[in-house]
DNA sequence: TATGCTTCCTTAATGGCTCTAGATAACCTT
DNA sequence: AAGGTTATCTAGAGCCATTAAGGAAGCATA
């Protein structure tokens, strides 16, 4: 191996890397899925067929790449709308958050089709995949802000002796794997909310609504002021439901 | 033209196809979509590759026709769990409809797979293509069921005046569409439980909470006693929230 | 400076795919 | 029996992913 930062040649095959990751994305963008193939993406970035293979060993692994970096981008779409106003309760951060996160889907709904509805390929399976860290890295996002807001302004939460037990196992299952920042209950007020949120931009992006909307915004709309009161975001210090 | 129904040749025709579909069912199950080839499906049914194009014009038009089986089956599993108890009130028999429309893509992942998070070719764009026709239908079963519920018992509905007119104004279509059989506050209410539902399903399928959840089905129950509530179906004549 | 290793790229080839074209047999109607 | 229809075949063009084998250029060290 030779020097795997800062040299010339490391330099320039991180460019070949940036140009050949363009391609598939015009490729996505302008043609869809199918269009993405390894010979159309180095037909476009001027090299010939199996010369890709020198940079990804499948074509499973260099959509795996992309995805990640599509996974990143909305990560950072969503980080940046988050930190816009640090000062803001933890409250108004999280919904400027979720709308980045339709505000990107919208924008690049081709991007988002690879990042959601993806098969997932076996080798993506693998938690140590660029894919599945970068999933990592964007499900922290949210978390992140509601283990804030749950510090700072808890929100109500079920008893857990409501809960079914197979429900309570699996959601103490999940706390102990954040390490416990949000305790079992309020883990799962935070999934629900995610589902419900996460649900519907699926439904919006796969075109599986276009039979009654010609456009969400205000469903999604509803959908974060329903949220809001479940975390009782409401501005009052308790909600006044 | 020869006699469309009936004649020994028709009949010959109609079992070639099922045999066809059943040789794309088991290789998408078995192999996953990618293996379903037109030649791997000519292969299973002993015909040699381009003779499945006197069946289907193209490779997307055999999968949609496949498609819109698996949507009939899911419809038939629904109604099946609809009519089980047909004198039951309508809400019970929401439920059972739910809970059969789980049921059934748990059990059948690969085709609730193709139902749902197919990038729906432009073939299948057009409104009278068997795969939109069969959807169609489907969207009836629950649909129909609701209307049942809002004429013998109406459920609780927000005052249009608290709808963000652009919403409106798409609810007013859409209760138009569905020929005023609910009106446009009680459709929205329709939406707003069909989203969650199907979008929980949508995510569960798609595997993107197996980063929380093992068994999803609690987490499903609990949604839709949450729909209950939305719907008033506990049993007393009003709700008693 | 000369030698050899690494990196990047090429062409050739294999075997798969979709889909078209043309030919052939078998079947149904008249 | 004749003519049209239907179902199938083989051949082939033009894609695709992937492997194999080799060449040129940069880099490092003797």
């Amino acid at each position: 191996m030779a020097a795997s930062t800062g040299g010339r040649r490391a330099r320039l095959r991180q460019a070949t890397l940036a140009e050949i990751h363009g391609a598939v994305r015009t490729l996505l963008v302008e043609q869809g899925s199918a269009a993405v193939t390894i010979n159309a993406v180095a037909r476009h970035v001027g090299m010939s067929g199996p010369a890709l293979y020198h940079y990804y060993a499948s074509h499973d692994e260099l959509v795996g790449a992309v995805t990640a970096d599509f996974f990143r981008e909305l990560t950072a779409a969503m980080e940046e709308a988050r930190d816009a106003h640090a000062d803001a309760p933890a409250g108004a951060r999280i919904l400027a958050a979720c709308r980045a996160m339709r505000a990107w889907a919208i924008a690049h709904p081709a991007e988002f089709g690879w990042i959601f509805a993806s098969p997932i390929s076996p080798s993506d399976r693998r938690s140590d995949s660029p894919r599945q860290q970068a999933g990592q890295r964007f499900e922290q996002v949210l978390l992140d802000l509601t283990v804030e807001l749950w510090q700072t302004r808890p929100f109500p939460v079920p008893d857990p002796a409501d809960l079914p037990a197979p429900l309570r196992e699996q959601l103490t299952a999940y706390s102990a794997n954040i390490e416990g920042r949000l305790p079992p209950e309020a883990a799962h007020v935070f999934l629900t909310c995610w589902i419900r949120l996460y649900g519907l931009l699926c439904m919006e992006v796969l075109h599986q609504l276009d039979f009654a909307y010609t456009d969400v915004e205000p469903v999604f709309e509803e959908c974060l002021s329903d949220l809001a009161q479940v975390l009782a975001l409401d501005g009052a210090d308790q909600p006044t439901v």
